[in-house]
DNA sequence: AAATCGGGGAT
DNA sequence: ATCCCAGATTT
């Protein structure tokens, strides 16, 4: 790897750091004097910002270290209580191995944040890009990181026409930035070069009279920053349709079900939910459902529709309501709960929605 | 290597 | 409507 052209390692060190001390973002889990932050809001910053806007993280993330401050209290708490505070944010199971390797920490690694990559990585929930951050950012290790923001920079920087979920290409980009990290800010580096591609090195319309790499950027040079990276070609989405009830009794519950630990939402509460089939009515399914979970329902009414769009499928939920005298079912994972009640449980986006639709 | 796992920001 | 986001894990 032949080194920056025109643009030599250490400028391009000296620009990117220069611009950062500028143009720094502030962030609840940043020190603002220069200092080392705290590895444990390190880390689960990093977590909370795995495919996960700055902007969204925000809120989340002052709530959980309010929740837990230290990694010895989260360590003890239990799941519930990190899906509620996770609830909204998505990609649950990142939750869920934070705590796990919260409680591994404690016990294997004497309650520290281990400092090294490969001890990082160990850690359910850390992969390369976030030991590294932790290792960089933390503990000013000279570790390289690459995330989308990374990607696009060094791609256009040198540009790298290929796509980059080759491989190959992103093994390249692990070694570009490996050799570009500078040894003096590791960790301030890195967070440059992710905050450069994420307010100037964007994917689309990119500041680059803003940029301060744009002399030596070969993909300005030649004109093709809008370009590269190559765009994912989409495909059609599937479309999933549930049939959702919410059932009332007497005492104003609704009868909710926890859902199985594996699979999409995994852990987090809804109403009752079935797969709708295209064959036979809403109501012959309703009628279905009453029979095997031993419910006598009443009042049936369609409440509303609502549409939850995900990465790789679209969902359709046809949200009825209904009322019953019976005070128990059949259904696994059942629970009747007053909307108070509900606040304390995690609940999915839609099911949130949902919720919502119901209160008086 | 490809699929899975959420929800929202920006355009 | 589309692409992407401070990715990791499972298949």
């Amino acid at each position: 790897m032949s080194a920056t052209r025109s643009l030599s390692l250490v400028s391009f060190r000296r620009r990117l750091l220069g611009w950062y001390d500028l143009h720094r973002r502030e962030m609840p889990w940043r020190t603002h004097d220069g200092q080392t932050p705290d590895p444990y809001h390190v880390w689960v910053s990093e977590v909370m910002l795995q495919q996960t806007q700055v902007a969204t993280v925000i809120p989340y993330f002052r709530r959980f270290i309010d929740a837990f401050p230290t990694l010895e209290s989260l360590a003890r708490a239990d799941e519930s209580s990190v899906l509620r505070l996770w609830q909204g944010l998505g990609y649950y199971s990142r939750g869920l191995n934070l705590l796990k390797a919260a409680r591994m920490i404690v016990l294997e690694f004497d309650g520290q944040i281990p400092h090294r990559v490969d001890q990082l990585i160990t850690l359910p929930g850390i992969g390369r890009y976030t030991a590294g951050a932790i290792a960089s950012i933390a503990y000013n290790a000279p570790a390289p990181v690459v995330d989308g923001n990374v990607v696009r920079v060094l791609a256009r920087f040198d540009a790298i026409p290929d796509d980059p979920r080759n491989p190959r290409i992103m093994e390249q980009l692990w070694q570009r930035a490996q050799t570009l990290v500078c040894p003096r800010r590791p960790g301030d580096f890195n967070q440059a070069l992710m905050e450069l591609g994420a307010t100037v090195c964007t994917p689309r319309q990119p500041d680059c009279q803003g940029c301060p790499l744009k002399i030596g950027c070969l993909a300005f040079r030649s004109g093709t920053v809008e370009r590269i990276p190559p765009p994912k070609r989409s495909k059609l989405l599937p479309v999933e349709r549930r049939l959702v009830l919410c059932v009332r009794n007497r005492l104003n519950q609704y009868l909710i079900q926890k859902r199985p630990p594996t699979g999409r939402w995994a852990g987090l509460w809804q109403f009752l939910t079935l797969v709708r089939s295209s064959e036979r009515s809403v109501l012959e399914q309703i009628s279905e459902l009453s029979r095997r979970i031993g419910l006598n329902l009443t009042d049936l009414k369609p409440l509303t529709t609502l549409c939850h769009t995900l990465t790789h499928r679209k969902y359709v939920f046809e949200v009825w309501s209904g009322k019953t005298d019976s005070v128990s079912s059949n259904t696994p994972n059942g629970l009747w709960s007053s909307l108070d009640q509900m606040e304390g449980k995690a609940f999915s986006k839609p099911h949130l929605l949902i919720r919502a639709r119901l209160s008086p």
